[in-house]
DNA sequence: AATCACCGTGAACGCGCGTTTACAATTCTA
DNA sequence: TAGAATTGTAAACGCGCGTTCACGGTGATT
């Protein structure tokens, strides 16, 4: 079933029912109902590729999750799947505006290429990257093309230094902004002695929240002990390990700041098997609010991302670009919230 | 870039190229490197839209989430997403034989439709359905028009009532099994008077586990009491109300086997706050072994359903039937596994 | 009645590539 | 050496649809 099979069952030629189709005001109020019932009649749906083919757009958006996780053959591996809400959200986002989504899974350096083959080979309208920064290079050409894209956990600083022009959104939360509460709540609870379990400084979220942990610090005129500075690297394993180290042979602080909930919950974890009780011997925040937290004893207080809306507004921001002809690169900072649980209490 | 300039650049006619490209054998040595050379110095690939209409393979599958969950516009919520790690895994292993994956969220009837518009409209190779079996009719419509799919949680019978021929593969796992194994290893602790907290009757999962549940007792000659039988729809909230029903008005059962592990977590904390202890009070299971399954106090004994395996299995049948040019339908139960936990204990 | 503006429509071309066909160039057979 | 068999290549057509352009028809204006 061809558009050329409708004009003939409609009486019209093919043009018309394209004109019908794409919705040509220059076609009479009669001719077009007609023309649309045996469209409805027939199920007919004008086949995708020769539309794109033709010069139209694909209705289709590219998200990729460029991961520095190693892809694994095991067979039940929890993998960090931080992300999935943001993929379910943006699918969903998408899915209610018509858009199909294309979703890519990127692990080597290789394979960086694949975000702007889908650009130029799959004719997608736009693209949706959550990346490493490290990608940086493919991402600029893509913005030089002209393509549109979201872009999250980018230093926004990189992205305007990199590219000039070009339709890009560049969302992120106020990490920062994050931390300060996260912090500013402890000291409001007498805490001094406040460590951090750190994250990837070779990520934006990573880098920004220990830098936001240090700068709150110095503004207090706290400071803490070298070694109550743990690099975790949003790793539950490695944090286990530092945080472990810490114990064994360390003084403890009375707070530990956690770059994320994964994190959190492993040092929890580690304190625990070691007879400690949190938050009477020592608070724990995290950082997140992924789904686990509110359900581990003690409920962990920490600092809530805005997942779901980061990715709504990915896809609105690149729904949005896609209908401008040009545009510039705007920059959004969603806000996190703190989260009061069960996790922190005085110092001793 | 098209393969016109591919052409010209390498100084031979444009077939030639695409024959090339195509690894006919009816091109010298010479020729096809020469080419080469060309086509990687330019990066040059085929336009994906031309390639499809002339009639190649799109390298694309459709996965399809048909869900029964309200679509939401709330900032964050932790929506269900139990099939999060399968889209994941899907993802990575499409991609992985440099398969697209276009993913579609389903929430109402009216979008049934969209499952076969993918394969008719954008010409997907095949499709990966997670369903409620409610759209039963669209699928059949689709393996009668030769497309091939996999389908998850779906009773084999009926597919098999329903399509006669195709290439359809049919993913489960063995739930019935997952159940037995959990209600004989209560029993083995001395459990008699087990109780059950089942999912949706209108899913097929839901369904075997429950009759599982009946049959096992059955086969033991213990007859739960009828207040023990609580409708929990796999979700949280229900699960929560009738549990609080059973603890206000009713006589404990030493044992409560619950259908998935969101509901078991949701018993255990609508238990521990009324002051009962898990599991010197009441032992509890759950399903599926989800994330924080390990990480609540007391830890959760569960089924772990192996949904990574079954996504790769679902992505291996689909890209196996996609070479093949016939077939039939091919059913597949994958192994669940218990895994013993702190929530479960002899009676008292 | 003749001219003009306007509107609806169909023919024709192009999108980029796969594939068939025909033809030229080469090698092999008698 | 003439003819046949084989090989490499280019030209041409088709995939299904969007869009331009030119044509014919209508009603209004002079």
């Amino acid at each position: 079933m061809k558009s050329e099979d409708i004009a003939r069952l409609a009486g019209v030629s093919r043009s018309t029912v394209s004109r019908v189709i794409n919705n040509y005001k220059n076609v009479p109020e009669e001719t077009r109902k007609k023309v649309m019932e045996v469209i409805e009649r027939y199920h007919f749906h004008p086949n995708n590729s020769a539309r794109v083919l033709a010069g139209k757009k694909t209705d289709t958006i590219g998200l990729f999750i460029v991961s520095i996780a190693e892809r694994t053959n095991e067979n039940h591996i929890y993998r960090n799947n931080y992300f999935s809400p943001f993929v379910d959200a943006v699918i969903d986002r998408a899915n209610a505006n018509g858009i199909y989504v294309l979703v890519n899974s990127i692990y080597t350096v290789k394979d960086y290429e694949k975000i702007k083959q889908a650009f130029v080979e799959r004719r997608i309208d736009a693209g949706i990257i959550v990346g490493t920064e490290k990608e940086i290079d493919v991402i600029a050409d893509v913005a030089a093309m002209g393509y549109p894209f979201s872009v999250i956990d980018y230093s926004s600083e990189k992205i305007l230094q990199r590219i000039k022009k070009g339709r890009v959104a560049v969302i992120n939360c106020t990490d920062d902004e994050g931390i300060r509460k996260v912090i500013e709540y402890l000291i409001s609870l007498g805490h001094r002695d406040i460590g951090i379990l750190s994250g990837r400084m070779n990520t934006y979220s990573g880098r920004v929240r220990y830098e936001a942990y240090r700068e709150v610090l110095d503004e207090y005129g706290f400071s803490p002990m070298e070694e109550w500075v743990l690099k975790g690297e949003f790793i539950k394993k490695t944090a286990a390990q530092e945080v472990l180290k810490l114990v064994n042979h360390g003084k403890l602080p009375t707070a530990l700041v956690c770059c994320n909930d994964d994190m959190a919950l492993s040092a929890i974890e580690v304190l625990q098997n070691s007879r400690l009780n949190i938050p009477e011997d020592i608070s724990i925040t995290g950082f997140d609010d992924i789904m686990p937290a509110s359900l581990v004893k003690p409920a962990l207080t920490t600092v809530r991302v805005p997942l779901y809306s980061m990715a709504q507004k990915a896809v609105d921001e690149v729904l949005r670009m896609i209908g401008a002809t040009s545009g510039n690169i705007n920059i959004f900072n969603l806000e996190t919230e703190l989260v009061v649980r069960d996790s922190c209490a005085g110092p001793h």
